[in-house]
DNA sequence: TAGTAAGCGAGACGGTACGTCATGTCTTAAC
DNA sequence: GTTAAGACATGACGTACCGTCTCGCTTACTA
């Protein structure tokens, strides 16, 4: 018999979220367990399984939670300066230790279960690029972008060399990595003429 | 007391390996255990305890054993066209099943035990980006390259889209794919005059 | 915390002290082991230590289990008759194999553990010799045992020299050995002038 | 091929009966390993299996290296005397806290290895009864004990009651009890007119 | 007096069992 | 009738010793 969510005790989930934040920045994602979190929680492993299929998915909606809402890209009219922005912001997010571990976190989840691998994409990275992309059209339609550059993998050409970065920590994140960043794919998207 | 390795058995480091290597395909890395390695590669568990600090050590050179060795990128003296040759090679490699299930695994490795990814890093993937990095340099010196180019950087944006759509699965990886990458590169360097 | 007895499955128990007597007869208290038991009972080692101290506790609480209840010394009237029946049942219990291998069993728990000792000594020993020494107390009030016999030791006297006996195997267990021993003993205990 | 004894070193023997003696005082029988000897002894592990069985030997060997020679019993002429004297010194040796650990290793070694225990019967105990059993003949030619009491018997009725209750440690072992014994015994041996 | 075979210290080896931990399921009592 | 609590079977963990084995080294007998 499946649970009926109708009976579902918010108190219970609110508290289990919570304990898992707490556990999570108290001793990280391997150290954390199913117990700990029922423990902190005051809550019956039960009733965790019942509604989660496990820690990765526990994990990922503690940390959906609090997560920023993607919101849209500003547009300025000036695309190498909304650029920037975006790549900095990007820089920073990773450059911060807090938001480092969540991010280490969700990507352990992707490349450990295909399942949460998919709702991790759609629900907190999807919209990110969907927001680049959306202001590299308009970009487009300004004519300050190529007509024939494929924006997937542009917006692609702006996250990739950060996330490869971070994960090999080859070298650390400054203010000024961003902007040559950005200005490497402005240099690539820039129409011939201009 | 820290074990001698004049004494070590090859025939049990070689077993090992190799069993975790088997073990590594069949049920991947989450299902791979300690125990599991010592019963496959007829091994006690104490001579794996004894060299290897855990799972994530015998993985990591139980993939490095059988890694090709980092080649130093070939030189045409077409910039365009040796690029185009690495993200086509890079590419395929992220699109091959059992290449991507060994990235999978560094990968979570390197997330999880900070101790192993500089190990990892240094080891297995420093000498592409050199590789890389090296050919750029000629070409920078042969002045088809910006001589203001970032180096460290282009190679990231070589390598770092690649890595994120593999990581998050967003689209297929096809040889077009690949062209399109090598060209959006080789517009962020190229020097303005060509 | 405790475990609380309350939720304790009586099935469980009764499938571990069924386990650990198979094993005690098929290979001996050397050859047990708690993995043993658990696997042959089919139950998590964890079920065993949760309500166990270790082997021993195990094993005393198997051959308690099963072992026959002390019963009151016959008082027929004949003090030599009594003993010698007792002495006689003794020697018989100590030539016989299995009450044999479960006697040494208990005897090397004494020896190796202290605090079981107490239990052992207590639950399964002790009886017995208060038998003997409520019979002895009644022929003394008879008038069939010196008064000044001191009957605490006077007990020893029956059961010492079997144990004696047994545990340095010097001579066999006979019936005439029983007698001659019960023979002894009334000797020694018999007022003067009879 | 067995070890040639001509070349065996002295030194290593030594050490090793040291050591465990030392580790038979400091952690008792149970928490005695092969290993620690060997460790103690400054001997590799192999030298300890080379010559004797295993740790029951070790520890046999360790315990008789130091044991007094087993003396004959005194003759006074006087067995109520004599008989008290070896009691008493029985007794004393029981209450002993470092000769009681030694007795109860030998008694752990004979219930738990038949082949040892019966070296352990035939060197270190029998010696003693033998004293006993010929002071008791003695005795027995000089009229002082019954003509038809089985002496081997006898010599159970002084060892065993002590212990007997060495074993199962139910009173204290003072004096005036070995003297009580002693006469227990006295009046089971002495001829009927005496 | 050299050569050589043994014993030696050391410790790696394949194993077994240890006692602990976390998993995910099942049971009980209380609210 | 869902919950908190927690006992349960399972199975991996990392450690401790087992008894065997192989290394060089030292030592004493033999040629």
């Amino acid at each position: 018999m499946p649970p009926q969510p109708a009976r579902r005790s918010e108190r219970s989930r609110r508290a289990i979220l919570a304990a898992t934040q707490e556990l999570l920045t108290e001793s990280g994602y391997a150290g954390l367990t199913i117990e700990s979190i029922a423990a902190r929680a005051g809550v019956g492993k039960q009733t965790i399984y019942r509604w989660w299929r496990g820690k990765g998915a526990v994990v990922l909606e503690a940390i959906a939670e609090h997560l920023p809402e993607a919101t849209a890209l500003p547009d300025t009219g000036d695309l190498r300066a909304d650029l920037r922005g975006v790549v900095r912001a990007t820089v920073a997010e990773f450059a911060d230790t807090g938001a480092s571990a969540v991010t280490r976190t969700l990507t352990v989840e992707i490349l450990v279960d295909d399942e949460l691998a998919g709702e991790v994409r759609d629900r907190l990275l999807r919209p990110r690029l969907e927001g680049v992309r959306a202001r590299l059209e308009a970009a487009r339609a300004a004519g300050q972008v190529r007509a024939d550059a494929p924006l997937d993998q542009v917006v692609e050409l702006v996250f990739g060399p950060v996330y490869h970065r971070w994960l090999l920590r080859t070298s650390p994140f400054t203010e000024s990595y961003a902007d040559a960043l950005a200005k490497l794919v402005m240099t690539a998207v820039t129409p011939a003429g201009r």
